[in-house]
Order: structure tokens, then sequence, then C-alpha cells
DNA sequence: TTGTAGGCGTTATCAC
DNA sequence: GTGATAACGCCTACAA
């Protein structure tokens, strides 16, 4: 399979020229006999001729690309970053290679390794620690991210919201430590002196989560709930579905509110509270994170804010 | 801003051995002095040498690309496809570089000649036609595409379906002209003796379209439509969500069927009949396409049959 | 208009 | 263990 590829000096010879004539009639330099060019390019697609990217990109500085590393591609929270990454890189003439660890911390250490040689920056999603490489890294959506949201603003944004609504027993639907926002939940509550303690969160199984799952088991322990925050849309929407089906009405019987802001929620009935997220804009700061690394400036840390967008779930 | 990048000849010097030295440390080669390696590492860190990949590609042939354009990656139907892309093209190594064309044609072309320099080969869900380079190329999601969808075979499970729960006004919210579907839907329509023509076919207003729109132009047509097949799921979701705030139920008022099998589907109310696609498959074929191309085996067209997946909605 | 020389940054090969 | 030297495929000069 490896018949070592067709290159200018194969097309030279085959076309009795010099690689240099080929190489002109290949970029369409003007210095050249039209009926010469004409032939050098028939030879060339004749011997399927293709010029090596690396070639060229050592010779002349080739093209900036930004590797991107998500965790999960068909999550509908990640489509709307990846959109936000590509329009900016687009605008600057970058290309994007994108990657997905599947919410496995073995793929994404794995993907990082192998992204590391091929891109100029990288642009990550992380679960796990960052490497240690000499890589330009933007690390986005965690505690501590250069890119990252204010989770404890939305949190209390969610809560003053149910809380005017007159709820007072809320339970949390979080994603299991360390990626959970329990910690501002149980904090803003006791602030706000609600009657909850850390037995009204519940964690899902994994972060990829079931929040129909969840959301049975709060009702198990705290029948009683009138009001939920879940981790993000995802587990929101399993959980008010889940809610539906044991014939609650929502809102009146159990309120719902999410994190993100995806599009989804509106499909739901009714359409689904959430704390939101801008999400393209996330993954455009982080291309110009990644373009003042690879100035050699300093990243600066960015907060993004949420907003809340009721709907009828709550 | 082009400070030129520091390469292992800056290194050799600094650390006062040779280039071919440092590329020994660099790549954990055996043969070398434990204590060299350590201090040609050191260096390397202090003068933030990166790798070119480009030299590297080229002296040992490098990390084999497939460039990845799709119409929109916040359209639900692509991340599935992504999805499968990337999967399959992780299994081989190789990496993915994703562009979106946003639905422009323009937009389109621009990024096929762009990707066409950097990548080994396309996989391209395109709107336009497909380009004359020699670039291998697997077109795949339309008419005539290297990997495509039987249509036809679809709209009859469609209209099987449909016929079977006793419904006979059938109308259609399509894509307009060369995308949708009108034809088989007409000409099935018409084997199976519904009364219906020409004037059920609805065209939405573009490739991004507003089925909720397209629902009421066909209802002021024909009001007593008692069935609807939309050109895809995300038109199907906006004509059923239509339909439900004009106070029709559903299915018993109007049922409802969409194509391509999304995930949304299942959050509606009732949850959508559709005719699946298997879009990861369709990835995963696509990559199991370039392959071959790569190895010049000349590419054979493949067929993905479709499965109708029965909901609440009909 | 065309051909020849040199170099881009890296790795492989072979001396030392 | 280390260092010259020669590729890899291409492009930019400059010479013919």
């Amino acid at each position: 399979m490896e018949k070592r590829q067709v290159t200018l000096k194969d097309v030279a010879r085959a076309a009795g020229v010099s690689h240099q004539t080929v190489s002109r009639a290949i970029n369409d330099k003007g210095e050249i006999d039209p009926e010469t060019r004409r032939r050098v390019l028939e030879v060339a697609r004749e011997l399927r001729y293709r010029p090596s990217r690396f070639a060229r990109g050592l010779v002349s500085s080739g093209t900036i690309t930004v590797g991107l590393l998500v965790r999960e591609v068909v999550n509908p929270f990640f489509p709307e970053l990846i959109a936000g990454v590509l329009a900016a890189a687009d605008e600057r003439g970058w290309q994007v290679v994108v990657a997905s660890s599947e919410n496995d911390e073995r793929r994404e250490a794995a993907a990082v390794r192998s992204l590391a040689n091929q891109v100029d920056v990288l642009i990550g999603y992380l679960m796990g620690p960052a490497p240690e490489d000499g890589l330009p890294l933007v690390v986005i959506g965690r505690e501590g991210a250069d890119i990252d949201v204010d989770a404890e603003g939305g949190v209390r944004q969610a809560l003053d919201h149910l809380i005017d609504r007159g709820h007072r027993r809320i339970g949390m639907l979080d994603l299991p430590s360390p990626w959970g926002r329990r910690e501002p939940f149980l904090e803003y509550a006791r602030e706000r002196t609600l009657p909850i303690d850390a037995g009204w969160v519940i964690d899902t199984e994994s972060v990829d989560p079931d929040g129909g799952t969840a959301f049975e088991r709060l009702r198990a322990v705290h029948p009683d709930v009138t009001a939920v925050l879940a981790y993000n849309d995802v587990i929101a929407v399993g959980a008010q579905r889940a809610a539906r089906r044991l014939g609650l009405r929502v809102p009146e019987d159990c309120a719902f509110v999410g994190f993100d802001g995806l599009t989804i929620g509106d499909l739901l009935e009714p359409p689904l509270t959430s704390v939101a997220i801008d999400k393209r804009r996330m993954g455009e700061l982080a291309v110009e994170q990644a373009e003042r690394l690879l100035a050699g400036t300093p990243a600066d840390r960015i907060i993004l804010e949420t907003t809340l967008e009721v709907k009828g779930s709550s």
C-alpha cells in the first residue's frame, strides 16, 4: 500500500522538464510557456501527483493548526462550542483538528499525546490533569480553566429564581466529584436559609448521566421536593421527563432548572428553564486565547457570566 | 509576531552539542548519555523548543489527515456523523480536520479549496458540485453520492406505515429542489393511489428550514391533511410543535413522521416517528471509503438502508 | 522561458 | 556516546 508518493521530480522526469518547471506549472506562476504548463499539468494528473503538505509547510510556513479536544461530540453541549471554535479559526485561516475523549480519561491522555505532535496549540475541554508538555494549551470549561464559567453565579441565579417562585425544598442533581457544583449550591442554600443539607444533592452515576434515575433517587429520599436544579440540561431533561412519567405536573408539582442553555430544552413540554452559557462565545474566546499563547503573550483567565433563561418548567 | 521558530540547531548551539544529539534527546533514543540528555532537554524547555510537524512529516511519512466538511455543526444531524468519522479515524491513527460550510455554497467551495492542500483525503457532505481537483474525495449524503441513503426506500416505509394507520391525505414538507425528495414521495403516493398531487408538497424556505411555517402553509392549502411526512426531523419537530400550538392533537388530528432518526425526536410529546438513518455508521463507512481511495482502489458506491422507528407521533 | 543551486527542520546512516 | 552528512519534497533565488 505504501508505494512511495509521486513527487515533483517524478512528474518532471515523465514530462521531460526540470522539477522547477513543474513547480511553476502547479503553482500557476507566470513565467512559463502556456503549452509547457498544459503538458506538465496533464502529466501530473495522469501520475496522480499530489503536493506534499509537509514539504510545502516546511518551506513556506504552513497553516496554523489548532487541536480541539472535547469530551463527546454527540453531547449537545459541544457542537455549539465546536462551531464557535471553527468560526473563529476560519476567520484567521486556521485549521481545526477535532478529537474526542469519549469521556474516558485514558483516551483523553492518548489524544493529547497524539495531538501534541500535530498541532500548534491545543484547546481542551479536559477531565484529567493538564499535560506537562511545552504544548501551548487552552483549558476550558472546568474550575480554574483559562476560559471558565461563573458556576457560583449561575447557581445563585437559579436559586434566587426558584426562591422567588416560592420554593424552599430544592434538590440538586449533580455530577460526581470533582466535577460537580454541590459546594456553591449548598453554600448559597445555607445563605438563603433553605431547609436543605447535603442529602438533597444526588450525584449521577457518571459524567454521562441519567437524570431520570437521579431524580427518582432524589424523590426516594425527599418526596417533598418541589424544585430541582440540575448540573446541566441533559440531566434536567432526563429528570423532567421522569417526573412527567411519574405523573407529576411541571412546574406545579415540581419545577426544573437546568444549566447550559441547550436548544433541546425548548423541545420539552414545558420548555426547560436553564442557566445559559454562551457556548459559541466560549469557543471563540478559546481561539483568542490560543492566538495570544502563540504570540507569546501570557494567557489571562476569562470568566463567562451565565444568563438565566426562564421558560415554562419553573 | 513571526519570530522564526526555535529549531533543533538553536537548541544544539545553546547546549553545545550537535543537532543530532538534540534529536536523540528529544525522541528518547537510547544511545545517549543520560546526563547529556537531561541537559539538552533542559535547554530545549528554556528555549521553548517545539519540533516542526512539517519537517517530521517530511522525513518520516506523517500522520494521515482526513478533512471532514459538513454543512453545519449545530444541526443535530451532523454530530453523530462526525462522531462516526472520528471513531473510525481514531482506530486508524488518523487525524480529522473538521470544517463547516454553514450552508453556504461559496463558503463550501472556499473550504474545499483550503482543505485540498492540507489533507490527504476529504469527506464532504456537499451542497455544491464536487470539485475537479485530484483530491481524493468521498461525497456523502446526497443523490449519487459515494455513501448515500436509500431515500426512496425510506419514503416508502413512511408512507406504508401511514397508510396502514388509515391515512390518505398525507402532506409533505420538503427541502427546495434539488435537495428534496418530492419525486419519490409523489411517485409512491400515486402507486398507492393516494388522493394527492404536487400541491401537497410544500417546500421550506431554505436548507435551514422552519418546519412550523411550512406546516402552516400546508394547512392553508389543505386543511384536511391528516398526516405529514417531513424531509427531516428538524422540520418535523418544528411542524409538530406548530400543530400543537394550533391546538391539534398528535397523532389523532394529524400524524407526523420525520426522517433521520435524531435523538431530539424523543424529547417531543409525543415522541417523533422517524425514518432513521445510521448516521454514525455513515461516518464510519466514509472513512472506509477514504481508506480505499488512499490505497488506490476505486470507490464503490454504498447505499444505506433506513429503519422506520415508530413512536407516538403517528 | 527554463534549469541549477541552496536551504527549510527533521531523522537515518554511518563514521569517529 | 557523539557528530558529520545525506536525504525527505518543495520553493525561492539566480543563472542560463
